[in-house]
DNA sequence: TTTTGTGTGTCCGAAAACGGCCAGTATTAG
DNA sequence: CTAATACTGGCCGTTTTCGGACACACAAAA
């Protein structure tokens, strides 16, 4: 089976998305640090994201909270069950490390915690720009810390225009 | 729980035992390349070992062809998987090291159990002389090539004696 | 043709290096 | 005196590096 794939023109940047129909693998930042690009056995189709671009720009545009998408991403047993418990943390609201690594069963593994994060080949769908450093510090983010930022911003602006 | 050891005259050198009150975990070399000696916090009692010794003098005089010790090596998963199987190979018999791996369900792993088989803790207990090469060569021992000649020669004499 | 003897390809496990951490001290700047 | 800042050491899964107690193939000698 071959792998899709089309880009994707965001508030933060151009994204490069990646799958199958129905299944999303991949999410990367074709520029900056990462340069993730398609690989050259991809095929092109634009099709086949209907729903994950339909979702991404409700979400970037504050209108979705909670991705509705089948995903499938490729890591470790220790990757997975970290991506997972990223997944549980709600929007707009952070957890530290630490609080990670005691969530997925191994509490002194907040480095490894750190590591599995920069590998999440989902980011903001797999909300890994949620966790930071328990004094508060961002640490780190693989599209850059700038849009680290503007992801927590855009979902604490959108919590806050919610209130009214 | 202190470690007790002592040492053995063997007609191949001297031998360095060491362990707890019926198990044994090291039996090393104090001369040669290896040159294991016991260490500081280790406590001398000959005592210990009397099953040990005993058998290792019949061992050596042709007399014994299968020990029957507690033995407590300690080592990797990988390691102690390829010890067990040194353990299978009967008296007097060889096997390559691609066998070994074979044995131990890693067929192309022949050069990690050579490097497995340097770590031997128990040598001549756990038969890692019984290893050679494909082609026959015996190449290497940790007590040095001599003495693993001596103990095949040792195992083959005895056996040879044994069809009178 | 058989037999040594080198060279070379490959494959593992083990050990070391590497972070998107964190808590405990020590050190300064107010 | 207090609080931000810097430094240190330990943690843990992953990645990278490393080093052979191998095993073939081919060459050269007998």
């Amino acid at each position: 089976m071959s792998t899709f794939f089309t880009y994707f023109n965001s508030p933060i940047g151009e994204l490069l998305l990646a799958g199958q129909p129905g299944v999303l693998s991949v999410l990367g930042f074709p520029e900056g640090k990462m340069r993730l690009r398609h690989n050259s056995d991809w095929v092109y189709d634009n099709n086949v994201f209907d729903q994950t671009i339909e979702q991404l720009g409700a979400y970037f545009a504050g209108e979705l909270t909670e991705f509705s998408l089948e995903l499938a991403p490729q890591g470790t047993p220790f990757q997975l069950k970290v991506w997972s418990a990223l997944q549980q943390i709600p929007y707009g609201e952070t957890r530290s490390y630490g609080e990670i690594a005691q969530a997925v069963g191994s509490p002194k593994a907040s480095r490894a915690v750190g590591a599995a994060n920069g590998q999440n080949p989902l980011p903001v769908i797999i909300p890994c720009h949620r966790v930071i450093g328990k004094s508060g510090d961002l640490t780190g983010f693989g599209g850059g810390l700038p849009t680290k930022i503007k992801l927590l911003d855009l979902e604490q602006r959108t919590l806050g225009l919610r209130l009214i």
